[in-house]
DNA sequence: GTTGGTGCAAACGGTTTGCATTTAC
DNA sequence: GTAAATGCAAACCGTTTGCACCAAC
């Protein structure tokens, strides 16, 4: 997270910043920005890419940065752990317990200085488990 | 992991095999390219992505999918995690037991099925951390 | 001889960027 | 008034793909 600074609180931010944190689910850029055109028609893909880059750095919203995949945001900045849907690539919150200890335990063992970790499952939604067994 | 099927062994999956198998480093598929270029200087970079994918469904080499990163490739086909540096961007790895009963826990909990897990680590290796030291 | 693999180059898709215009302060 | 933000379009870059030729088996 980054000094605040000088951050304009435009229209599209405000939007941004209200639809996000009004989703359940973890929209992508596009789709934020598809959301987000309902109500700024002419908001534009890289105006919502450049704020949300802006406003994760000022600490408002969580980057969820998925090996291999489209980048994913949460209007939740408490630290939590996602679960991915192969299926349908639908990104879940996990509640569970951050692991503790386990960065000074890495630090020790590998004279690495951590300055985090990155948690994440992969497996199968309940729906994608039904659509699979009627499919069969 | 699929099965093998009918994979022929052509020079050019060999010569990947024993170049990622002989370095410690985990490269991107660029790197990779370019170590077996000197030996196969007319290999393209398509046909080393394609051959890392069908190998590591064969499970003769793993890939490693670190999130918002060029992806890497790595020999050692045992489960392990990784230690990223923010810095250079190297990729280490760590000694540390896998993470027993998370999966089940979060399966319980979720009512996902749980196929696996990614954990990885970020901070600064002691090489970039020596680095900033001295600029300072 | 028949697949499957290769090299090449073009396409793809998510993300970033340059620039002239607009807007918040 | 001025610095920062926007919209637009083009660029970027890692990765994938289509296709004609080539090589394992």
């Amino acid at each position: 997270m980054e000094s605040p600074g000088k951050l304009r609180m435009t229209t599209q931010r405000q939007v941004i910043m209200e639809v996000l944190k009004s989703v359940k689910s973890h929209p992508t850029a596009g789709e934020l920005c598809s959301m987000v055109r309902r109500r700024l028609p002419r908001i534009s893909l890289g105006t919502v890419y450049r704020n949300l880059d802006i406003l994760s750095r000022a600490g408002m919203l969580q980057k969820i940065d998925v090996a291999g995949q489209e980048m994913r945001f949460d209007g939740n900045t408490m630290n939590h752990y996602h679960l991915r849907c192969m299926e349908c690539g639908r990104v879940f919150d996990v509640d569970m317990d951050l692991l503790a200890g386990v960065e000074e335990q890495v630090a020790r063992e590998s004279g690495f200085q951590v300055y985090g970790h990155r948690l994440e499952f992969v497996g199968r939604c309940e729906a994608c488990q039904e659509a699979y067994k009627t499919r069969q």
